[in-house]
This record gives C-alpha cells, structure tokens and sequence, in this order.
DNA sequence: CCTTCGTTGGAATGTCAATTCCAACGACGT
DNA sequence: ACGTCGTTGGAATTGACATTCCAACGAAGG
C-alpha cells in the first residue's frame, strides 16, 4: 500500500520545517523554558494556530526540536563520525568540536546536552527521546573503535564500546566547563585526556 | 568595627536557610524553571513576602541556592576530596560519585551542573557564580595532582592542572548521560578513562 | 514599659504564556 | 467548476506566576 492522499501539502512541510528550525534556534539560545510559543510564532511568521496544528502542543514541539538537533549535530560532525577508526580521526574530531565552539565565542554549549538537561525529568518519553539520540551518536563512534579493536590496533583488553561511551561524556562534560568559562581549555583537556587512554591502549 | 546591630535574627537566619534548603531540593528535581515561588513557599511552610524580604526575588533565591548545592556537593564528597593525590584516591572519589548516583536511581543528574546547564546563559553574574563554584570544586582536585606531580609519581611533562579540568569535565558528562540511561555505566566509562589516563602518565 | 525594627501573613495586582476556537482561505483531486 | 480538507489568522480564554502592599506581630534593648 502506497501512501494514498498525502495528509500534509508540500507547503504544509515547508512551514513545518521552519518552525522546527527557528524554534530550534531560539531554545538553543534561550532555552527551551525561556522559549515561548508566541516568541516562536513571532520569528517564523506564522500564526499561533499553525504551531498546535503541527505539533500539538509545545511538548511535541520539544520533540521534534530534539530530533531537528540531533540530526544536525550528526550531519555538522558527519563524515568525520563515520570513520573515527585511528587515533588521528579522533583528534580531528576533537579538533572540530574545538573549533566548533570557538566559533560560537563558547556561548550556548552543545544543542542536545543542553536540551538533554533540561528536559531528561520531564517525561519518560522525553527521556527515552534523548536516549534514542545519544545513541545516535554515539553509535558511529563505537563502530570506529571496534574497527580498531578488531583490526589489532587496540589491545584485545580494551573495551571499545566503554571508550566510546567515555568519549562521548567528555565532549559534554568537557563542552559544559567551555561554557561556563568561556574558554575550550576544558574540552580540550576532557577530550585530550580520553583519546590519551584510548592511545595508551593501542598496539604500537 | 563590629557588627553593632544584628540586621537579622537567629530566627531570621533560621528561616532563611529552611527556605533556600527546601529550594534548593526542589530546584534539584524540578528545575528551576519548574520551581514556582509559591511551590517553594508551600514546602517551606512561609509566606510570600518572607522569600521576598530575605531573597529580594527569584534571582536571589537562585543565587543562594547555587551556593548552597556546592557547598553541600564539597562537604558530601570531604574528606575524599582534600586528599586526591594518589590513584587508589581517585578510584575512591570514583566509586563514591557512582554509589551516590546509584542511591537517587540516577535521577536529577548533579547538583551543580545542572543548575549550571540551566542557568549559564541567563546573566553575567551568574555565569560568574558558577565559575566561583566550579573552580571551588576543582581547586582541590588540581591540589591533590600537583601534589603527585610535586613528588614526581606522575610524570614530569604531565600537566596537573589540565588533568584535573579533565576529571571534573568526566564527572559531569558521566553523570548527564548517566541520568539519561539510568544506568551508572557512562559515569563509571568516563571517570575510569580520565584516571586510566593519568595513571599512564605515572612513574611507576 | 515602651519603642524600634526585624519578621510574618495573606490578599491583591498585573503580566505573560499556553491553549482553544471559529471563521476564512486556498490548493488539489474529481 | 466544485467540494473536501489542509492551512492560516487572530481573537478569546484560562491559569500560573512573580511581585507588591499593607497591616499585624513579637523580640530585644533602653
């Protein structure tokens, strides 16, 4: 069965897409509590009625701006993400996330820590939506280091999904202390310091 | 010069600090966006104008209430804290930080950072209040690895101070994903990593 | 005993925000 | 051309919440 009438417009997808985005924004900045309905209708230029009719309220709004960053986090890091598989793709990872919040002069942390840490005790669902997107993430860094497990390059002791999951705790951690500082020495010296392990396990 | 006239009571005091307690547990599970004057109110057993008298507003509140949760974070953890300068050390601050997220079921993530993720962006001064704290609880993880490093049991192009970013950069992205999971893994992941880590930097 | 000032209660105010409602509009298939 | 249904606008509603105000209360010192 193919999807017969297409319940939304190609317009209707369009307007969609642009209030998920601004409102992604805006909670990016603010924070989703500081966000409000009127201040996302307002910057999209839509009405107040169109956001209910997509989202149903501004939980499911929340939602889809947790699937809108995770998505664009994993295509900002991507292809790097999929080939973390040597010591120097890492510390070109590191290097980006680096750069990344340089740019942003270290303002707003990481779009789906913080959104994750505003939201994990609101609901279960909430909770589960942001389990469903670390793995996302989290994922393609343990396959990169299971291609190094399995190729020899790590001792057969190591633990590569545990690595991975450390990785990934010292980006937000590490992202956290560069916020509040002000200053990527913090991720710099988290990440430094887990791919230093990871190094130390290699089989040189 | 001394204080001439008490501008506040024992009782004052008294009531002051009930309040920024009770504020402080609920801000801990709710958020501070989701933690009403009045929910603090009723849970305190006062009335409005008391918080308004001892606090000025919300802002202030908050304020205390920052300084309250590190200071109870750095008491929780003493004496550990005051004498992180061997690796045997570090495991033991380790294993404290996960059976104290194993005791909450690993809900409401740290104290600290998450009222830091919360509130970083929302002024200057209180982003300030939180590198006071943060660099309060740092402080004696940097003490204790300049201590290993002044002995010489960690190596002499090991940098203490960076090191000690790293943990607590660990500690706080451990503890995120695992309030996220509900699974202490991710925090025990990266606290082992970091001190992995420094342990392969020591002479040994 | 009296005055002062910190303390407390509780109602009142005003703003802001989420959500609902209804009517109009327009694209698309028939 | 017509009708259906997705789309949009904008006003109205309802509730929550931070904050203010004023009056009463009580402890401590003179």
């Amino acid at each position: 069965m193919t999807t017969s009438t297409p319940r939304v417009t190609a317009q209707g997808q369009a307007t969609r897409a642009r209030i998920v985005s601004i409102a992604a924004e805006l909670m990016s900045k603010q924070g989703v509590a500081r966000t409000s309905i009127d201040d996302v209708r307002g910057a999209a230029g839509v009405s107040a009625s169109q956001i209910y009719h997509y989202f149903g309220d501004k939980a499911g709004l929340v939602r889809a701006v947790i699937g809108f960053q995770i998505d664009a986090t994993l295509d900002y890091q991507r292809p790097i993400l999929d080939h973390l598989d040597s010591i120097e793709a890492l510390e070109a990872w590191r290097d980006k996330a680096i750069a990344n919040q340089r740019a942003r002069h270290c303002e707003g942390g990481c779009d789906v820590g913080s959104l994750a840490s505003e939201l994990v005790e609101t609901s279960t669902e909430t909770r589960q939506d942001l389990m469903v997107a670390f793995e996302r993430w989290e994922s393609p860094v343990r396959e990169g280091l299971r291609a190094m497990h399995a190729r020899g390059e790590l001792r057969a002791d190591a633990d590569p999904d545990y690595l991975a999951t450390a990785l990934l705790a010292a980006v937000q951690g590490g992202v956290l202390l560069t916020q509040i500082r002000r200053d990527t020495t913090p991720l710099r010296a988290a990440m430094d310091a887990v791919i230093g392990h990871i190094r130390s396990l290699t089989t040189r």
